[in-house]
DNA sequence: ATGGCTTGGTTCATATATTGAACCTATGGT
DNA sequence: ACCATAGGTTCAATATATGAACCAAGCCAT
């Protein structure tokens, strides 16, 4: 590990529960001498990284980071990091792949990607998802505000026969979306589309929008649907840490035991 | 220069006007060897700190500046930074020092430090400034966006007899506060208060606030307006850095012709 | 095609910059 | 007066950074 990585991790350990951190606390956390810690962080001061409290003499993060996210804003926009992973979903998938962002209580279209694979594809033609009744919707309310619940009770249209019509449908799919990591709705807005959403985190750790496959239903199978899991897996982690954020433990966890399974059926066979 | 320091100085390379950097390029504009810079852009990928675009090659900003600039503002507000810079302007100039940011067509007071060297002090007791009248809020016009100028004209209060009453009034003040730097209200206010102020930028490069000084106008003299402008510079640079942002290079230019002012008459005596 | 130009990326001996135990000083609590 | 902890400093030992030279790939005009 090169020195400059070194100086650079020890910014990971400044968090919203802990913005300050003294030198002693740094060596402990970052599991390194004093006197290495101490330059490192005199190098990141240097270069506006970090800035001493001149009360508590605890470093925190610095001004210079301001700069650059504002410029990291400019060159990157979302859309990119969106469409770069959707469209590598929609490869490995053969169904088309879309991303979508919360913003208040409407959940929106921000880019999509077709695969060329088959002759008959899913086509994402809203600009705004309904919470209840798509996996993007549903995945918005099982991770974000509470609010969206509201919001979503005030207007449960009926698309299809499969579209949840209540409360407790809601919740029942709810719970099952925050153990699995996963949002499925299985032809609860279009018949013949069954659609897989994977959650996405911004920089704040708040839920950002969700990463999807609209599935012509006709073709769904379980090895599709494994293979769709693991993919949006990778795209999820792809387009939350092009964002700034990360995929909250629980997430992870039971997107572990997901990965898991294949496994399991490769020792049995 | 730690090798850290010669890693962090890189990210300084990116811009608005090039936020894209190949190796070689890098190499020419740090003005380091291939393999020391290579080996620093590895070490700021790891970390997140830059990316590769896959298509160009080249590096940009990466994703974990965006987590780490949320944090910063969350830990640090940006009336801290100004009412530590106020409060030393304050002590050093012994008039009263405030800090105003624009926020769309209107200046809002962030906040203000009284000195309590003298018994006669100015006192900010006004939550909005108005644009054509006060130190704060032709800054905001000479350096801020163009269409403060219409919301100006559109409120010309003559609050004393030397308040402002025309467009080509406020556009012969603008004119000096571009040249100078520095934008100054002499009773146009408030009678017996003499204002001078000096603009603030932020992280996205763009006029953000000033900080002043409200002096009474009996006690300003030649000396304390050198003292006044001396720290008024400080106090911008500093809260300017702790924004996030930089003073352009026009301003800073025309600082320095006052800084050696003082200097000059050094040399005579 | 060919040769020259530039690009990103890699190697390895050299020596420079990093390391960490021990030390210093100040402060706050008992 | 004492101990514990804080931030900060020193210096010999050595691990780490360095850069000239090198490689492979892409581009472009001949």
């Amino acid at each position: 590990m090169s020195s400059a990585t070194k100086a650079l991790t020890l910014l990971s350990h400044f968090s919203a529960d802990c913005p300050e951190i003294g030198l002693s606390h740094m060596c402990r956390v970052a599991g390194r001498d004093k006197a290495t810690t101490y330059r490192h962080l005199q190098a990141l001061e240097a270069t506006g990284f970090v800035e001493q409290n001149p009360l508590t003499k605890q470093y925190r993060l610095g001004p210079a980071v301001l700069h650059l996210a504002h410029l990291r804003e400019v060159t990157v926009p979302r859309k990119d990091a969106a469409l770069a992973a959707a469209s590598t979903l929609a490869e490995a998938t053969g169904e088309t792949a879309h991303v979508s962002v919360l913003s208040g209580t409407t959940v929106y279209a921000l880019c999509d990607c077709l695969s060329p694979r088959h002759g008959t594809r899913a086509v994402i033609d809203i600009t705004t998802f309904p919470l209840h009744a798509t996996a993007s919707g549903l995945c918005a309310m099982a991770f974000g505000h509470d609010a969206l619940m509201e919001t979503a009770l005030e207007n449960l249209t009926g698309f299809t026969s499969a579209t949840p019509q209540s409360k407790s449908d809601l919740q029942t799919l709810i719970a099952s979306i925050r153990a699995t990591g996963f949002a499925c709705a299985d032809q609860s807005y279009e018949s013949e589309i069954q659609g897989i959403a994977a959650p996405l985190f911004d920089q704040t750790g708040r839920y950002a929008g969700a990463v999807a496959v609209a599935c012509v239903a006709s073709r769904f199978t379980r090895a599709l649907e494994q293979t769709i899991t693991s993919e949006l897996i990778i795209a999820a982690r792809a387009i939350t840490r092009s964002w700034g954020g990360t995929i909250p433990t629980p997430i992870e966890a039971a997107w572990a035991t997901l990965d898991t399974n294949p496994q399991e059926l490769d020792t049995t066979s």
